[in-house]
RNA sequence: GGCCCGGUCGUCUAGUGGUUAGGAUGCCGCCCUUUCAAGGCGGAGGUCGCGGGUUCAAGUCCCGUCCGGGCUACCA
């Protein structure tokens, strides 16, 4: 489901919720070549996923069922009113080929004349001619006939009154040749049947609108409210699509997004509850949303700010939950599919900094202990709670945590530039001894972060350092690989003594510093 | 081409005739500090698209103009 689809969803819902109404959801299947059981149930997950809740619906139940238009096609409902507008005469069948309808509107164009179906041949046809093409066995649409030499007015929600010359108002086909109902009418029907209040839907509906308002008309019934919200756009102002990056919902999942944090970024697009409210929860959302609220003009989709959104709600968890939420991550196939998808793809850029290669591995390696070791892979990543922006972040960002003593990746600049210090090895020996003689006392007392400062410090001040840098940093490059991360004391603790034992020897080793006996 | 919609810092926006035009993000700096973040504080960034009016007073009202976008299907 593309984002700007979602955002609407979500507006219906908040303003369904704030009203204390009734959020309905009907599947439009109307056109064949376009709807596939797959695509559906893309649509569903992305509802559930993104807390997207209906009250009435196909999958659950409600007093106007069915809610797949395709069924109530079926039911002959859209036979039955298209009845009532033939009789009438606000319909009208149009026998016109295809080839005709093509050469039509090139001669429009070169005359630079209004393109659209504005009668033909058959709006104002005689009852003869048309019995005479029916009898012949001819296909033919039913049109709508959109009233001449008038004035159609819409009163939109957001934009107040919008009016059109009824003559530059194309008459639509209503029902095509195959007998299915276009959308102007299935949903004009639907909407009436199942009561509808408000119809919200994309700013790029408007040019619609006085067909739908027609066809309330022509039945005779009352308009729902028109309520066109404006369009999410990409950084060139044009319609958000895949060269902006990701469009669709689910990628925004697969990427690591939290469903609140998308919600609620979403929700600020074309809305503002006033005021210099933000961060809000669903039901601060609910009860502050409004129809006054909404904006006119289009919004550019800002990937840095969702990416802050995200970060504020990850910081915001509890480290249990977001450990359970990390689980659920790592445990969906798609997840991975995804990954997969970005390492082939060149764009991939545009989404992540880091390489999707990696990425993928290191979150395999984020799968294996969040399930096997579940209590050390809390610890970790609530050290890392605090410098992730997405889920999938937590995967670099704790890798080192996880990787085999013997495996870890090292930075080779920070190697060079902090394991080739002069009191390196002396003071590589003397932890390895203090955490050997810690381990072979083995307490049930996880390692103290302070106990692990005490002894930095000890060392430090026995060699006059004034700053705590110098030893710092090449222990941290030692046990990590890297020159980011969490507080060095912090994440020793987390490490336990073995761990350190072992990444110390390798690092000797690297830096080139002989005679360090082995740990054990 | 025609018809419609829109236009406040790069971006999301507050603002409904009188504000030093506010907030958020992003960017820069400072503090914190063993690094990176996070957090705190501060800064740069807007002639409210432009031009006319109305008014003592206009981002706010009116007209024009420019630019951007949407639609122009037997798609939704």
């Amino acid at each position: 489901m593309h984002i700007g689809t979602f955002r609407d969803a979500l507006f219906k819902l908040l303003y369904a919720r704030h009203c204390g109404g009734v959020n309905v959801l009907r599947i439009e299947d109307t056109d064949r070549n376009r709807y596939s059981p797959e695509a559906e149930e893309e649509f569903i997950e992305t509802l559930a996923w993104g807390g997207i809740e209906f009250d009435e619906g196909p999958h659950f139940g409600g007093p106007y069922a069915p809610y797949h238009q395709s069924e109530r096609k079926a039911l002959g409902i859209y036979a039955e009113y298209i009845r009532i507008l033939l009789d009438k005469g606000f319909a009208y069948k149009a026998f016109e080929t295809s080839e005709e309808l093509e050469q039509m509107r090139r001669y429009q164009e070169i005359n630079k004349l209004q393109t659209g179906y504005f009668g033909g041949s058959w709006r104002d046809a005689a009852a003869e001619q048309v019995a005479e093409a029916e009898a012949a066995g001819k296909p033919y649409v039913i049109r709508q006939r959109i009233p001449r030499d008038t004035t159609i007015v819409i009163e939109d929600a957001i934009r107040g009154r919008i009016e059109w010359d009824s003559n530059t108002v194309d008459d639509p086909v209503l029902i095509k040749s195959d007998g299915m109902p276009t959308y102007h009418f299935a949903a004009m029907v639907d909407d009436h049947l199942m009561e509808i209040s408000h119809i919200m839907r994309g700013e790029e509906w408007i040019a619609s609108a006085p067909k739908h308002a027609a066809l309330f008309d022509a039945f005779g019934w009352e308009r729902p409210i028109f309520v066109h919200c404006p369009v999410i756009a990409g950084k060139d102002g044009k319609k958000l699509s895949k060269r902006h990056g990701a469009t669709s919902v689910l990628d925004y999942r697969d990427l690591g997004f939290l469903p609140d944090a998308l919600v609620n970024f979403v929700a600020l697009i074309g809305w503002a509850p006033g005021g210099d409210l933000e961060l809000m929860s669903r039901p601060q959302m609910i009860e502050h949303f409004d129809i006054s609220g909404l904006q006119p003009s289009s919004g550019v989709w800002d990937y840095d700010k969702l990416k802050w959104f995200n970060g504020q709600y990850i910081r915001a968890m509890e480290p249990e939950a977001l450990l359970e939420t990390i689980i659920e991550y790592v445990d969906r196939p798609q997840t991975f599919d995804f990954w997969e998808l970005m390492a082939c793809d060149k764009d991939a850029g545009q989404l992540t900094s880091a390489d999707p290669t990696s990425t993928l591995s290191e979150l395999k390696l984020l799968r294996r202990f969040v399930t096997e070791e579940p209590t050390y892979a809390l610890e970790a990543i609530k050290l890392e709670q605090p410098r992730v922006v997405t889920l999938a972040d937590f995967g670099e960002a704790c890798a080192f945590f996880f990787e085999d003593d013997d495996k870890l990746p090292m930075d080779e600049k920070a190697v060079d530039k902090w394991l080739t210090l002069p009191h390196v090895p002396e003071l590589f020996q003397r932890l390895i001894e203090a955490f050997t003689s810690m381990a072979q006392r083995p307490s049930d007392q996880p390692l103290a972060a302070e106990a692990c400062e005490s002894l930095v410090r000890a060392f430090a001040e026995s060699h006059g350092m004034e700053k705590l840098g110098p030893v710092v940093h090449p222990i941290r490059v030692a046990l990590t690989g890297k020159t980011a991360g969490p507080g060095l004391f912090e994440l020793m603790s987390v490490l336990g003594p073995e761990r350190i034992i072992s990444r110390l020897n390798r690092a000797g080793k690297l830096a080139g510093t002989p005679g360090i006996p082995p740990a054990k």
